[in-house]
DNA sequence: CTGTTAGCGCTTTCAG
DNA sequence: CTGAAAGCGCTAACAG
């Protein structure tokens, strides 16, 4: 077993007797370099298979050909695919991803950002935890000079780069389909709303009914604390404790619309035939559960690509930009059997 | 807004008239320093707001602190939770994760390992993608002295340090549970067998079957190419299409087995009064599907803490150890509503 | 065409 | 207690 040593480009320099930057050249085909120099330092380099060190580089050029992105979690489909999207821009650009989830922990977020500042990415991508209240971490980013997009999740009142989901918008949808289609009890389980996201669906939810003239009934209205499938069910639970007429349930996302779904089965009534159900994110199971669940899809790749885009285009530009990007996806509505349809 | 560079020890020092050595020695409370220098040192790190650069350090040290991980996809319950147990075990050590997606791409997986490599992380874990056959990239990971450790996966004829989940004897509970509660023509969704996880999943089912004495029909396993929904659907027709008798499916996974009820549905046949449906994997919509699915739970968060604390281990003890770790978790069968219950 | 020099940011001997 | 010097691996002028 040999030593953990690498080769480098001073080894190969003393076995041949030429100067590093000789090798260096030839390792570069610099254009002023003998074919048989050339060849021999390609040989004794690919004889001890070396490989450059990108430290050294990185510390030379001052930039990693690294680019960061934070997400609250990876499992979902959402941020998942949302990687997708960036990884898939950002290595046609030659550069790498750095994956991090914060776990929806602020303090974990920030201690992320230290980290990549330290290992000066060159760009980050970033959606915030819902905890994010503060924004000196991010100034840090900024002041530091590297280019950062915040994706997703808006901060208000915070300056930066943002691409985002028109959430507002797939809620409205959802909604006035459901009125249309009769139902007059549209419950919503909303998200902890300190979350503009969340905040967002539900005024998408309160002006669908507004605009059609539906009365708002705030006891169809459930906050949870979070957003996975236990919390759905408990808010479900509570919304059924009540006995109040409820005909749809308008929930935060999938997850949550699953686990209100058991609920509804479980005290005897149908879907959609008692209730309709439309969630949020059209997970990679929406399609595939019974009933299809009726969801709000989003441009997850796009907006990946998008968010990547933004940072990439940093690099190109060396000077400033005076404005920042702020960028809005569509989502779409879409119709399966969770929720009756309009004839 | 202030240039691109950063503050460094060396900005300090001029600006003090000490020596770049004197401001290192300060800001990591070196003994041999007097007080007095040492306050004005930090003073003047806060004010700029120093941060050390971590490719100098990295360099000079020859280690990063980074240990890598690859992954075949990033969305399944499994590979976000082993990335949990990961982060959890690396980051309690002091060491941060460099999250990579092969996308089940044998090219990319080797580009990741390339670029692990040249980035020089002081660890790699991984589980390959089911197209590799081939262990060269590995090698060279190891011939350049950076540990590593496969997971989930297994390479068979290739030496490594190696954590699994006993597939076979999942599979092997699982439709043994299901010849228990009476059914007699079970079927079988494979995945992809050149996959050896998915192999084991096959010869469970198979030995589960022999140790019963219950003849084994080869027009009741489909092998599908791929393990999402999509296939599971795919396969189930063909299944169904043969009117063979079938009271009862082990789908090598959760997707495929949503996929799979979807069809049993569309056939006008009950689960589980007709046909019994096991998965694998526990997803996180498992338990929250109609009817709530029947699965194999694996200890993946422990696999993840299991995986990383041997790649730790290495780090302590400077001494090549001589032979390799294998170690095998022993899954769980969890069962729910997708299956008759024995009584 | 090739070697020498300097330096990226930092730490660590070795001398004062 | 502090400074000078060397070096981690590499490249880019600048000389020859």
């Amino acid at each position: 077993m040999q030593k953990n040593r690498q080769t480098t480009i001073i080894d190969i320099a003393k076995q041949l007797g030429v100067s590093p930057s000789t090798v260096s050249r030839a390792l570069h085909n610099h254009p002023s370099i003998s074919a048989e120099t050339k060849k021999n330092v390609l040989a004794m380099a690919e004889k001890h298979s070396y490989q450059p060190n990108l430290l050294a580089l990185s510390l030379l050029n001052k930039k990693t050909g690294i680019i960061g992105i934070v997400v609250p979690e990876i499992t979902s489909y959402f941020f998942a695919t949302v990687i997708s999207g960036v990884q898939d821009m950002v290595s046609s650009a030659g550069y790498k991803l750095l994956i991090c989830q914060s776990n929806e922990s602020f303090e974990e977020e920030k201690k992320l950002l230290q980290d990549m500042t330290l290992l000066r990415v060159d760009g980050v991508l970033i959606s915030p935890t819902f905890r994010t209240k503060t924004f000196g971490h991010f100034e840090r980013l900024q002041r530091a000079g590297i280019p950062m997009v915040i994706f997703d999740r808006d901060c208000p009142h915070f300056e930066a780069d943002k691409v985002l989901v028109d959430s507002y918008d797939g809620a409205y949808q959802a909604v006035e389909y459901l009125i249309k289609t009769g139902c007059q009890h549209i419950a919503h389980i909303a998200g902890p709303i300190a979350f503009p996201t969340f905040k967002q669906r539900l005024d998408g939810y309160l002006n669908a009914h507004y605009d059609n003239n539906i009365p708002i009934r705030s006891e169809l209205i459930v906050y949870s604390n979070g957003f996975s499938s236990d919390y759905g069910v408990d808010a479900a639970m509570q919304l059924m404790a009540n006995n109040d007429r409820v005909d749809a349930i308008f929930a935060v996302n999938d997850a949550v619309a699953i686990g209100a779904i058991c609920v509804i089965r479980e005290k005897g009534y149908r879907v959609p035939e008692d209730i309709s159900v439309v969630g949020f994110d059209d997970e990679s199971y929406a399609q595939y559960y019974y009933p299809p669940l009726s969801t709000v899809w989003q441009p997850v790749y796009e907006l990946g690509m998008l968010s990547a885009k933004i940072v990439l285009d940093h690099f190109a530009s060396k000077e400033q930009r005076e404005n920042y990007r702020y960028e809005v996806l569509k989502p779409e509505l879409v119709i399966r059997e969770s929720s009756i349809s309009i004839d």
